[in-house]
Parts: structure tokens; sequence; C-alpha cells
DNA sequence: GATGAATGAGTCTTCATTCAT
DNA sequence: GATGAATGAAGACTCATTCAT
């Protein structure tokens, strides 16, 4: 238990060094001077730099995980929309909480390291299917548009990660209209119905920029 | 030329190992051997390894840029719907010609330079905007649906962007129909009429997963 | 302490190597092989070749600067002439006791960086000044023949230069006859009256050798 | 002999910039470059880099030989001192006339190559012995004070050389007067008799400065 | 002869990791 | 457990010299 609490203690340091200046450019020096401990010490509680940050990913991925819920369709549950709503709230609540950590995962983690690029990889897949499984069910309710369901999940997926990755690096606007914004943009999308009068034919669009 | 033949020559080798590998990963001694050339040689037309990435990355970032259309409303011009279905098509078809530039772009290129970051930063920074005063514009004309654009742009850019990572890492499959889903998502976004009814208040959803 | 007795270890080593083979030839493995240390152990110490060479420079230098007194004049003073004798002899003790640093500072230390020359540049100067001074006091109290007192401080500094790198190079003979030597240079020149007695007008020479 | 005009023109390029960085700051880049010739060229006309410094460095050494006549005796001969100025003269007049080749001899030239440093070595070896058998002579025909001519060789060589650095640095003043004072600093030294007179004893000296 | 692209041995420097105290 | 001095493998970069054209 005292271990856990040097270990954690030394996340915490190493957390913010790591969000300020990504993998690569923190060294181990930066680190202990931080956290002021000796160099011995980070390998009696780490078993190397790479460890460090593998645990830091893993609490942000776990985290995140946790906040992604299930969606429940049944007459006791909540409307979907509201289920979806509270997804997004629980992921941005944390994104803004926990800002060094959420950079970590979105700006300075992939591309080092084939297994925790995978692991990270994976993470996202996970949650791709979750929506896609939440896709066709509503499909098949009735609920949703028919459409390649696996597309729509990415679509999902992607715009969320690029609204928050957008919401750590700024001040945070008002929280509940942001949520209600993404949610409506997943739903609805943005065209009016004169928009999609169109959508039939295709063609070959405008002029270089 | 000659210069440039032989600069264009590396690039194509750096490339390859880059999207393999990343830039920590790889280091001069295997963009040498692959391109099999002198160590010297390599510093004869490059700076140094920073030189040559970024170089890497002006090429997708320039090229990309190049395939992204301002959208033009008037008479003469496309409708709206195909002029985006024209620019997401050209960008998919980069990617596809493309991947290891894509990769570069999409999974290499962040948290390891300062000058790098804000590069790409703000290449994505001008998308948003373009996407963002597209949105306002069709507001304006009634074709949009009143929206926080700001946001529903960075969707829009979240979504492509992560259809376009899946993308470059799978087989492709039929490309029309993937740009088609696209596009409809963006306008339409995932929900039938009647999901939509429940859209005004707010509640708190399942339970975790 | 600890690590300034590790820094003199190190120092040590490499003064052995710099006077033997100069700044360019001495390479790092060639100090860590001779200091027994491995390589990150001199960079521990030290923050480079040249930080190393400099610090072994300013030994000499302040170590040389301490043992050139100013002359006093005085009715309890020793007379004008001890104390350039004295001045000579420790100088000449120092160079004897420290070839490889002596050598260091006459044969190997210009011409290869800037701020360095500029350091051995002023030291000399200074010392130059000093002698200076003390001629313009000499001639002041009548003990100095007229004269431009700056040429013959650099013919003094030069004299003395000259005959300590024969010193360091060759064994050294009886001391105290050589201080005495240079001091009777210094203060007689090499002329009998007969000799000067041609000094006044100006003529062409002989012939080449 | 075109040959030959050729060497000569980038000789004088390479005397420039060797004079200004140094042998080991220049590289054949500048040389080149300066010389507006290829790089292939350069090893046309000599065969690496030290080679063509070796050729400057002869040129100095040769020249100031050629300017240091040995001192004739006789009744047709001009007086002693005569003889010794013009030496002096011709020396300082080449300095002022080839300042580049002078700074490389005095400041560039020692201690990076064994068969340079010796060839230096033994130049001014030379000189010295000129000048330690001009005095022995002298000392027999009652001309110059008893003394250890070989220290007093150095003490001149020395004193000569430091006025020579110092004349390569700064703007020249009268030259005929600086060669009259380093004429009389040789001949008479410094002191006046009164200064003289305390030569007998050995004592301590003053205190540090 | 002239060119300049190509070469690769040589060096410095960094930094994650170990281990004796 | 804690320390921090020591380690040495790894990697970037330079530059004198060569050689095919």
């Amino acid at each position: 238990m005292e271990r856990q609490a040097r270990r954690a203690q030394v996340l915490r340091h190493a957390k913010v060094i790591f969000a300020r200046k990504g993998y690569h450019q923190t060294n181990v020096s930066d680190i202990i001077s931080r956290a002021r401990i000796a160099r011995g010490t980070f390998y009696l509680y780490f078993e190397n730099k790479r460890d460090l940050f593998q645990e830091l990913l893993d609490q942000v991925l776990n985290e995140l995980a946790t906040r992604i819920w299930r969606l429940r369709l049944g007459p006791q549950e909540p409307p979907p929309a509201d289920q979806l709503r509270a997804n997004l709230r629980r992921v941005v609540e944390f994104v803004l909480s926990e800002p060094d950590l959420s950079d970590i995962l979105l700006t300075y983690s992939q591309g080092f390291d084939p297994d925790l690029d995978s692991r990270i990889q994976s993470f996202y897949e996970q949650i791709a299917q979750k929506i896609q499984r939440s896709l066709d069910l509503g499909i098949g309710m009735g609920l949703v548009r028919p459409c390649d369901s696996r597309t729509a999940a990415y679509c999902i997926l992607g715009g969320v990660k690029e609204v928050i990755v957008q919401l750590s690096r700024q001040a945070p606007p008002d929280i509940a209209a942001l949520v209600e914004e993404i949610l409506r943009f997943g739903l609805s999308g943005v065209a009016q119905p004169a928009l999609l009068q169109t959508l039939e034919p295709e063609a070959g669009g405008g002029r270089p920029d």
C-alpha cells in the first residue's frame, strides 16, 4: 500500500511532464527531479520509462472505458438519446478533469511502440464496436436510419475525439451545450431538407481553393 | 533537376520506413541502407533527419490542401452536396494512393517537435475553418440547420479523419459507397425521426458496461 | 569534494594526453581510456571536451598569474632586481613542476577557439601591462633607461616565454643560473660599451646568409 | 608553369582563410569556394589539406630565413649594430607586408602535426643558433658581455617574436623607431646603472599582487 | 584537366539502465 | 529501501578524400 502511494506520486508528476513534452522529449531525469526521488528509486517502482508511460496510458484507457456505457433498450431504461448524452458528458467531464492524461492519450501516445499502439488501437476499436452495435440495434428497431453502421461508428468516434482534442487545448465553454451540439450532430447531421434534395446523383464539384 | 531526382529517391525510401516505424524508431542508418546511399550522401541532400521528415510531412499537407476545395455557391456551380462529395473523394483517393504518407501524417507526426506540431495543428485548423465558413454560409442560406458551426466543423473533420485512418489501415472497400456514407452521415446524422423525439430533456443513462 | 576529486583525477589524465598530442589529436576516447572511466562518466563531470580543456588552461593561467607579483618600491621592500628574480624563479619553478600544463599553454592552446584565444591573449596582455607599469615607474625614478616601455615590455615577456618553452622541452640545467641570465639580459642587454658606440647612424648590413 | 600559377592562386586564397580561422576551423570547402575551383581540382594541385598548409608554412619560413643575414665582421663590413638593425627591419617589413602568412606561422601552426611542429621548431632553432654564434663571436671580440649565449639567444629570439606578434595584431606605428627600440633593448637592456648596483645578492621579493 | 557527387571512417554526445554503498 | 555515480550502447553529424563523367 505504501508502495502504491509512492508509485501514484511518481505517476502524478510524470503525467504532467509527459503531457507537456511528450514521451521522447521527456527523460527520466525530468521525472525524478520533479518527483524528487533518486534515479535508482525510480527503477524500484517502475520497470523502465516505457512501463511508467504505459501505466499512465492504461489509466486513461480504463477510466474512459468506464465512462462509456453500453446502451440499454427497454421500457424502464432512459431514452437512448439521454444515454448517449450521459456517455458524452462523462467523457467530456473526464477530459476536463484530467487534461494531462487526455493529452497523453490524444497526442503523445501514438507511433513509437508497437505494443502501446495496438493497445490504443484496440481501445478505439472496442469503442467503435460498441457504437456500431448500438447503431445496428437502432436500425433493427427503426430508430436509426439504415446505413453502413461501421462507417457511421467511425464518423461518430472521430467526431467526438476531434472535439475533445480541441477541448483539451482551449478553455472550455458551456459543457452542456457542447455535449448537446455533438449529440445533435451525430443524430441529425447538419443538413436542412433543402440540402438533401440533391443527394442522389453524383457530380464534379467546384474548383480548387 | 538531377538533384531533385536524388532527393525524391531518398524521400521515397524514407517515406516507407517512417510509415513503418515512426520517426524515432527510424534512424539515419535505416534510411541510407534502404536508399543504398552512403551516410554522407544523405547529408548532401538533407540538413538532418528532421528536415527530411518535415519535407515528407509538407508533401502530405500540401497535397491534401490542394484536394480540398472551397465550396462555391451559385447558379452555375454544382450542388453543394456534389462539391462535398468531390472533396471527400479526392482526399480518399489520395490516402489510398499514398498510404505511407497518410500514415506519417495520421499517426507518426505528432508530439515530438513543436514546430512540426504547430504545422499540423494549423493545417487542421485551416480545414476546420473552411468547413465552418461553409456551414455558416449554409446556415445563412437555409441549407444548413442552425447550429454551433465550430463544433460541427470539428465533428466533421474528426469523422473524416477517423474513417481515413481506418482506410489506410485496412484494405479499401467500395470507395464511392464509403464516400457516400460519410456524406450522408455528415448531412443527416444517424437518427430516424422517432429517435429525435426524445431529444429535449436530459437524463442519466443506463449502467456501466 | 568527492566530485572534485573525481574531476581532478580526470583532469590529471587529460592533461598528460593533451600535452602529448594537442587538443585536436586528442579525442574523448583517449581521455576516458587513460582515466579508466566510461564514456558517460566523462560527461558527468565535464560538459564536453572543450570544457575540460578550458579548465586545464585556466589552471595554468591562474597559477602563473599567482606567481607573478607586482613590484613594490619602498624602503622596506627588497631591491627591485630581487623582486624580479623572485618572480622569474616562481614562474620557472612552476613550469618545471608542471611541464604538461605548461606545454598545453605554450604550444597547444592557440588558434582553435576564439574564446580560449582571447583568454590567453588577455592573460599575456595583463602581464605585459604589469611589466610596462613597472618600467614606467622605474623610468620615473631614474632606475630604468628612458625607452618605449610598451615595446620593452613585449621584449621582456617574449624573451621569458621563449626561454621557458625551451625549458619545458629540454632537461633543465641550473635553475638559479638560468634565472640570473634572463635577469641580466633584461637589465643590461648583451652589449659591451664598445658595441654601443656605433649605435647612432643607420646602415644596410652585410649580405644574405 | 601554368600549373604553378594555379597553385599560387589557390595558395593565396587559402592563406587568407587559414590566417583568419586557423587550420582546423578551415575546411576544404572554405578554400575551394573562395578560390572558385571545384573540389576535385583542389586535389589535382595539392596532395591534401595538410600539404597545402605546409606549403604556406614553408613560404614563411623560407622568406624569413632569407631575410635574416649572418653577421659579418671585418673592416669593410658595416658596424654590427647596423647589421642587426637591417635584419630586424627586413623581418618587420615582411611581417607587415604579409600579415596573413605571419599569422599562420605565429599563431596557427603549432601543435597539430608532429612533422610541421618539428619544421617550425628547427627553423627557430636555426635562428637561435645564428644568434648564439654571433654572440659567441662578439664575446670573443669583447663586443658582447660574457654571458650564457644560448639563453641570451632565446631571450632575443623570443623578444623579437613577441613584438612581431603584436605588430601583426595591431596597426603598425613608426617602424624605424620600433626597430630601434628592439635593438636598444637587446643591446642595453632596460636598467640604468643605479638599478644594476643591487644585482649581486639574491633575495625574496615583494608580495603577491 | 576539371568537375562535384559520393563515400565512410571518425567523433562527439545522450540517456536509459544498473549496482555498489 | 534509497541513493546517485557509473555505465556503454546507440545515434547524429562532419568532412577530407576519391572517382566516374
